[in-house]
DNA sequence: AATCATTTGGAACGAACGTTCCATTCCTTG
DNA sequence: CAAGGAATGGAACGTTCGTTCCAAATGATT
């Protein structure tokens, strides 16, 4: 997919967003009228089992006959609430990314000091991946692999993904650092990167293996740097 | 695809392996008698080629008309030597392992100590991802996460490719720490985990960006908890 | 030249793909 | 009950998919 594409999609979900714009104000309008109300849409459900899908099969391994299965959906609705496949996977993403960041957000007022919010993180994570029994890994990963070095868009989301997991990382080490808990000749940035790095590798090992312990000793030994 | 269909493919191979062998044997035969020779197929060159586009594109996204054009053979030759798609898929796969594993060797037998020897692994893939202008990453890697969890010959040949690796860096931290310039106090397993996990981590995050430094600073870190 | 097994190009297969279309259903309001 | 419009189910669109098939080409031997 070109740059050409890309252009014509932007525009494609412009179109499609203002579209519906106007349909809210028809929708007030046609209220005040006493016209009929829009039949609302369930948007947040359909988007979960959609995600799960294209999380386990992949966006080139899902099609749409299985979209509209998992989903309850008929073609003509998918469709209409959301343009193309690629739209409905580009939501998708954004919408695991969301349900990703709570989980994190929640890690974060769990656990006291930076370190073992850190550590806690990496105790959440593996506990995720081990829960699921498909071995589906990580939505983002896969898709940096599938998709990142041949569509422009998805490139830049999985790019912006890992700088705001450096960003959170970064953060965490210079305030452990400041505590004295963290090793203060450590680069924060670097050491957030090879946090990010090492979390990257679990989300893959975690589809090879099942074993805790592994990703568990694995964890260990990569947080050890962060100590003096 | 089940367990039925993996015995399938199975016997499948076996089949046309069995007929590749009778086929030489009579080829001889034939020659012995003066019979006609039959006309020899260049499959590593072939192979070579398919390897690169299933290496882009990921299995799901490369078709057979795309594989045609790029091998320069025709349907039936490609089917002709190679049976289905997802054989020539499986060829592909122990042919970039087979490469993977010639570079490797190179790197242990010029460096020195074994923990330069780790060190000069890390260099060398660091070069070969950053080399790519493609972003491609890791072949195996890329088919981890789209097919680990769906196919089970492809799992059992994941599993085996990242246990390969954690032998290979256990034995040179084992060396390491009977010199004395590996921390003594680190399992050997363990360690080795910690570096295959790393290294995965690299070609994850090499199809994101382009700055070897960013690349090298993780190594470096990675390998820190090597020393003592 | 004739024979032979084999390879090859290209047409063709049915199935599945993403997408579009329209008649019908559903719900709300008058 | 009637009317209106959005959402829906299901048929159908044209492509592309992986795969098969067959006539023609190949090259060594008689």
């Amino acid at each position: 997919m070109d740059d050409h594409l890309t252009a014509f999609n932007r525009s494609y979900d412009h179109c499609r967003a203002e579209l519906k714009f106007f349909k809210i104000i028809w929708n007030d309008y046609s209220k005040l009228y006493g016209m009929p109300n829009e039949v609302l849409f369930n948007e947040e459900e359909v988007l979960q089992k959609a995600t799960v899908l294209f999380w386990l099969k992949g966006y080139n391994g899902t099609s749409m006959d299985e979209l509209t299965k998992v989903t309850g959906l008929s073609r003509s609705s998918i469709y209409n609430s959301f343009g193309t496949k690629y739209n409905l996977f580009i939501k998708c993403l954004n919408h695991y990314k969301q349900h990703q960041y709570n989980n994190l957000t929640l890690c974060l007022h769990k656990a006291g000091t930076p370190l073992k919010k850190i550590q806690h993180i990496f105790r959440m994570e593996i506990n995720d991946l081990i829960k699921d029994k498909e071995n589906k890994g990580c939505l983002i990963i896969n898709t940096t692999t599938e998709l990142a070095n041949l569509e422009n868009n998805i490139a830049a989301f999985v790019k912006k993904n890992m700088e705001d997991f450096e960003n959170l990382f970064q953060q965490l080490v210079k305030e452990g650092q400041l505590m004295g808990e963290i090793n203060k000749t450590l680069s924060p940035l670097a050491a957030a990167r090879h946090l990010y790095n090492c979390l990257v590798g679990l989300k893959i090992i975690a589809q090879t293996t099942n074993d805790k312990r592994i990703l568990e000793d694995i964890a260990k030994l990569s947080l050890s740097v962060l100590q003096k």
